[in-house]
RNA sequence: GGACACAUAGCUCAGUUGGUUAGAGCGUACGGUUCACAUCCGUAAGGUCACAGGUUCAAAUCCUGUUGUGUCCACCA
């Protein structure tokens, strides 16, 4: 009937469903059959960069969003998954010029800014296509008529806006200020794109001059050139005679003008307990300079050279002047003590090199200034707020905490880079004048701003840029796109990114459109190699997720990302773990095609009318099962819980229906149990749907149903049976009945055809077990013939054994001993427990405070012990 | 220096608000199996839940401290 394969191949298969789903239209949720009324769910997908092909990471975040989107496209919500890619400025730049100066042995200058450009294209196009492709090869089911790109035209357009808007209400504003300056790079770095390493380091401690009466501690000491002042802490009582005075001194044959400043900030206990203040060369310095009105004096140039006027010392690297001066210090009888201490480097978080902090003229968003459209809120306070009060909840909760903490000690955000690909700055200058603006200036003369914005701004507008800001912004009010999915649902992403990107969005979108850019922050860890390493291209340890997908298919990749996988912790993965999840694909294949053969009329799948009057209880059974299935997969997909679903999916498909159910259907044959496993199948096939779409849909359009599974219905709780919620006797008992007859067997390293008669006595389970004898008898269980009796006694000598209150024995031929160092050890096991219960059950202060229900339940679990270690102990004297 | 997380079976990890004899996958051992699936089925072995205290009738779970591992933030002149 069916044409299947005994084993899924996911390779045949995949692409062209892909097609058929972007046919459908359904990615799309203008084209969803929905009532107006129906609740919108958007996620913005987190823009990969355009720097590489997508790693795992990618992989994991596409698996989870999917999950999420086709979880509540089934459930009924006009669903927008928002596709787009990152040009991820100066990651990009750097990738490309790395590559030119391999292939070409040239610089950007060597090429000039728009040939520079173009280059840049070249390479980063293709890739660009490449990620769009791989997403697609993940089952991915973004809306790709949407799709953006954080350097589109319309993207172009909106961060114009946002520069400019910002810029009027005075947030953004020019200044000069000491920032991170990476001398390869070229280029300013924010505050969290600086990296530290320990190193060991040089403490020098030395006076200026032998007039000066202060020695102070430096590992730089070639800064103390740009030296203006000495602070010391004001309780010192070492200085006290000398805070405030200015002194003129030769500093290695240079002349420096020092001040004795008192601040709280000076650590008293460190070296000498004098800081020299370089305003120019240190953050912390040149806010003490603001807070003194000290000068500025800059000695280190954008090379990372000594600058002009510097005597020996011009033109020589930091390292060059660092061993000179102290040389020079040697030489004048003026070094004190020369110590290794251990110290951080601030180096680049793309290059590595070190970085100088120097004074240049910037463009900065102010975090402080309040703000009139947020009620003169400033952005830091704006955005640590909602996060506060809850009005963004972050998954894991921990986050939040995190997330708090870096607001609170947020700075003014530097967003201009001195590169080239990018955002150029709105900035126009003539002279003195300047002109800030969307458009450039038509008037000649105008030169703009060379410097490019800082890649976070544009990928902090993703949620409002891509549904049409500003064109869906007019005199307050959403429009269009924009005030149907934004803000949007959930934003899922690595929590690496927590503080670059996440706080960014929040502040921009609250200052553009007035509202938080989404109401909850997922956060997944990274995906680690099988030792637990960071999987990066130079260990050669990376999976590639489009290599796996060809070798076990997207279905077991997306599930290996999912499966033992917990909010905000990383997960390893390996290709067993892979391998795993591709026999559960296949698990659910069979179960399929199996179901599938033994359907007399398909009819089944389309009017899914249930008859439920002839019942047994394995039918009542899975059926109970199958709907807390569906309860607890909702439940936990509600709570982010990916993990956990997968895994109660996993537990029911593949043992309870394929273990029990199905094998049970095989022996007891009805029109009920096809039907019943008909409704199952079609039901789970949507469950499963959001874990592993392809497979599911390959099986989906085998049930004949019209409906497509991308939009078919999330399952229901089927009513079973009213009248009898509570069943006479627990199925389970049954399984583990048969599952203690299979262990006898294969203890005894029983043959098939060795046939066993057994006698079960079963007290007031008589009558409802012995319903089930065909079952027990049938089940792998290779027994002759099955007695069940409500009372008996067990005739001495037989070979005996108990499950929960049933005591039964056997008898046939070529039996042999049981195994009794097992049987010991499993009676001494049940005596120690039930020691340790009626312990509890005798202590009057356990049946005082208890709740009821718990005694109860402990009470019949003691019955129940002692019946079954009474059960052993007979099997033992067999 | 500050903060956060983690420590549970040989390995990778679950364990929801304290309440069955602490679970799963992989691995291991033993047994089975051609009629949906060897990408299969059954059974078993294996854990002082890092350590020490405390709260409670009851702690892997809550509190305190200790040790070890990892991450983030700040940054030392």
């Amino acid at each position: 009937m069916t044409e299947l394969a005994p084993t899924y191949d996911a390779k045949k298969y995949e692409a062209a469903i892909y097609q058929r789903w972007l046919a459908s239209g359904f990615f799309n949720p203008d084209n969803l059959p929905l009532p107006p009324e129906a609740p919108n769910y958007t996620i913005v997908l987190p823009p990969p960069n355009i720097t590489d092909k997508l790693h795992l990471g990618h992989a994991a975040m596409l698996a989870i969003e999917d999950a999420l989107i086709r979880y509540h496209r089934a459930k009924g919500y006009r669903t927008l998954w928002l596709p787009g890619t990152d040009h991820a400025a100066i990651a990009t730049q750097n990738v490309v010029e790395k590559m030119l100066y391999q292939q070409e042995g040239k610089t950007r200058y060597d090429y000039g800014r728009t040939e520079f450009l173009r280059r840049v294209w070249e390479v980063v196009l293709p890739i660009q296509t490449t990620i769009l492709d791989q997403i697609k090869k993940m089952g991915a089911s973004l809306d790709w008529s949407r799709l953006a790109f954080t350097m589109d035209e319309p993207r172009q357009k909106a961060v114009r806006h946002m520069f400019v808007e910002m810029y009027k209400e005075g947030v953004i504003y020019r200044g000069e200020r000491v920032v991170n300056w990476c001398p390869r790079c070229q280029s300013t770095l924010a505050d969290d794109e600086v990296d530290y390493r320990e190193q060991m380091a040089t403490l020098y401690t030395f006076k200026y001059s032998p007039d000066f009466p202060i020695p102070i501690s430096t590992t730089r000491p070639e800064t103390k050139l740009g030296d203006t002042a000495v602070a010391v802490h004001p309780q010192d009582e070492r200085y006290q005679e000398y805070i405030g005075k200015t002194y003129s001194l030769d500093f290695c044959g240079q002349p420096l003008t020092i001040k004795i400043i008192a601040d709280r900030s000076v650590d008293r206990n460190f070296g000498t307990g004098a800081v020299g203040v370089t305003p120019a060369h240190s953050l912390t310095d040149w806010q003490l300079a603001e807070k003194y009105n000290l000068p500025m004096v800059k000695v280190i140039d954008t090379d990372g050279l000594l600058g002009d006027n510097l005597g020996q010392f011009s033109g020589l690297s930091t390292l060059a002047a660092r061993d000179l001066i102290v040389a020079e210090l040697k030489k004048r009888g003026l070094l004190i003590k020369e110590e290794t201490i251990t110290n951080n480097l601030s180096v680049c978080y793309r290059c590595g090199t070190t970085i100088e902090p120097l004074p240049s003229k910037q463009w900065f968003v102010s975090v402080d200034k309040p703000i009139t459209r947020l009620g003169g809120r400033s952005l830091k306070t704006a955005a640590y707020e909602v996060a506060k009060t809850g009005q963004i909840k972050f998954i894991p909760e921990r986050f939040t905490k995190r997330y708090l903490e870096w607001m609170d000690n947020l700075h003014d955000w530097c967003i201009s880079r001195q590169i080239w690909f990018g955002h150029q700055i709105p900035v126009w200058y003539q002279g003195d004048e300047i002109l800030v603006s969307e458009t450039a200036p038509t008037s000649p003369g105008w030169i703009q701003d060379p410097d490019t914005l800082d890649t976070w701004f544009s990928s902090g507008m993703w949620t409002f840029s891509t549904l049409g800001w500003p064109d869906n912004w007019q005199a307050g009010h959403k429009l269009g796109d924009l005030a149907r999915f934004h803000p949007t649902e959930v934003l899922e992403t690595g929590y690496d990114i927590l503080t670059l990107w996440v706080s960014r969005m929040i502040m921009m979108s609250l200052f553009a459109v007035g509202e938080i850019p989404f109401y909850e922050v997922y956060l997944h860890g990274l995906v680690l190699d099988e030792h637990g390493q960071k999987m990066s291209k130079s260990k050669g340890n990376g999976l590639d997720p489009v290599a796996m997908i060809e070798l076990y298919g997207a279905d077991a990749v997306r599930l290996s990302l999912l499966i033992g996988v917990t909010p905000g912790n990383d997960c390893r993965l390996g290709t067993t773990k892979i391998e795993s999840c591709r026999n559960l694909v296949n698990k659910l294949w069979n179960i399929g095609r199996y179901i599938l053969s033994i359907i007399p009329d398909k009819a089944i799948f389309v009017h899914n009318n249930l008859d439920l009057s002839q019942t047994t209880l394995a039918d009542r059974w899975i059926l109970r099962q199958f709907n807390d299935l569906i309860s607890a997969v909702s439940n936990y997909l509600e709570h982010y819980e990916f993990s956990l679903a997968a895994e109660a999916l996993r537990d029911f498909t593949w043992h309870d229906l394929a273990d029990w159910y199905i094998e049970i259907s095989k022996i007891e044959d009805s029109k009920e149990k096809c039907n019943i496993l008909a409704y199952i199948l079609k039901h789970l096939l949507i469950l499963w749907q959001p874990f592993m779409p392809f497979v599911t849909q390959v099986l989906w359009d085998e049930l004949g149903v019209e409906d497509n599974l991308l939009i078919a219905s999330w399952p229901q709780v089927l009513k079973i049976n009213p009248e009898a919620e509570q069943e006479e006797l627990d199925f389970k008992l049954v399984q583990d009945l048969i599952g203690e007859i299979r262990n006898i067997r294969s203890l005894n390293h029983l043959q098939p055809s060795q046939k066993m008669k057994m006698t079960i006595i079963a007290g007031q389970w008589a009558d409802a077990l012995s319903k089930e004898i065909k079952l027990i008898q049938n089940l792998r269980t290779g027994l002759e013939t099955v007695t069940i009796i409500a009372n008996g006694q067990v005739p001495e000598g037989s070979l005996a054994g108990a499950v929960g209150p049933f005591s039964f024995y056997l008898e046939g031929e070529a039996m042999s001993a049981v195994n009794h160092a097992q049987l010991e050890h499993k009676i001494q096991e049940l005596t120690a427990a039930i020691n340790n219960l009626s312990r509890r059950l005798n202590d009057p202060e356990f049946l005082s405070k208890a709740p009821e229900h718990i005694i109860a339940k402990e009470q019949t679990k003691l019955t129940n012990w002692q019946a079954e270690l009474e059960a052993l102990r007979q099997q033992l004297n067999s």
